[in-house]
DNA sequence: GTCTATAGCAGGATAGAC
DNA sequence: GTCTATCCTGCTATAGAC
């Protein structure tokens, strides 16, 4: 029996696999014999413990993606608690690092993102789940968190605006890694990422019309 | 004979709709039998004239995806061209109307990004020809315009990160149209486009360590 | 250049033994 | 719960008529 099928059950060997496989190359490039083999499992496993193929896909999201986007938003909250809570650059920081350092490991941010990415751009039901209880969520909670800082005189839409942009650098400093690997000429080590995180916070700390220096 | 037939060759249709299915599926999720009977031709027509499947993809980038981007780089120019080139302001508006205005129609845009999404998560042999014919060039070129306003005690790693972020900023809000659609609440109508592009234009001008004052 | 027909294979799913 | 054996559908690609 070979090591990684110790002490875990078939149903998380095949979440854990499926997660990996779907992310990597989506859901129809991955056949249910490459999941089961990589598994170490038989090829009826899935439908046994979730019915078909779909639905597994459906468990892996709701069960690991979710969780672990949780993980992040769980992250952002501790790392604000250990700061300057009335601090707009606090909450940028804090946010920044949850997503480029945070509780993942680099494998696993990236099977987020990519899962996450293919979501985006092909929603399947899975991110209407998402979307309903991770996502929408996740924005509401930074929206109040940073609409104290905003000034009065922006309207609700430039609120929105500038909410997303900082979330879109966060996301896309992620999701293209490879790229910005090749542009910059090296791998996301420790000391980039705290680079990164310090450009992200200057960057949309600046480009936010703030109430007045609450930095 | 239907409609859109008519004036077209075979090649020409399949190139079109292949463009279509592979950007809203992916590779894996359209076969060659949808994109023949939506071409109306017939099924022994993509080996015909590309020879197999993975080649009728390559071409479809070569020739339509490429294209694109380039009308896009040329319409930054134009935009640039008719502004005042000394400003920084002009370099950022100019691009982030190429793209999210541009000379693309909606659905087109869509595509584009779409394609070009799925090669970011998942970069296949078309990924290095576009990196190398399009992007680096691209990059290059938007380097080289904005440099000269960065300030000179930036580095080289901080500039290049300012650079991104702006691409990041146009990027996302193109990619992700369909979710940010569904928090503001309305689609991207024209007016919305406008207010869109300034507030790049704005938030990434106050993000970048400047100079001086270049507005 | 376009068509039909078909080879050859891989996919998801299930029945039923253990 | 896990396995083998198998069904059936749909895929890419090609041969060869027109």
């Amino acid at each position: 029996m070979p090591p990684n099928k110790k002490n875990t059950s078939t149903r998380d060997r095949l979440l854990k696999v499926a997660e990996m496989l779907f992310a990597q190359k989506g859901y129809d490039s991955v056949s249910v014999r490459e999941i089961t083999t990589a598994a170490h499992c038989n090829l009826a496993a899935v439908n046994y413990h979730f019915g078909n193929k779909r639905a597994l896909y459906r468990h892996m999201f709701r069960e690991r993606w979710m969780s672990r986007a949780q993980r992040i938003l769980t992250c952002f909250e501790e790392n604000l608690a250990g700061r300057d809570e009335t601090s707009c650059s606090s909450v940028i920081q804090s946010l920044a690092e949850a997503f480029i350092k945070g509780p993942l490991t680099d494998e696993e941010r990236l099977y987020h993102f990519q899962l996450m990415t293919r979501e985006l751009i092909k929603p399947t039901d899975a991110f209407d789940m998402v979307a309903a209880e991770t996502m929408r969520p996740f924005f509401k909670t930074l929206g109040q968190r940073l609409r104290p800082f905003l000034s009065d005189t922006v309207d609700e839409e430039q609120a929105i605006l500038n909410i997303i942009s900082i979330i879109a650098l966060v996301i896309y400093f992620n999701f293209a890694r490879v790229p910005v690997s090749r542009i910059i000429g090296y791998a996301y080590d420790e000391p980039f990422k705290d680079r990164l995180v310090r450009h992200i916070v200057q960057f949309s700390l600046s480009g936010m019309p703030l109430k007045e220096e609450t930095r």
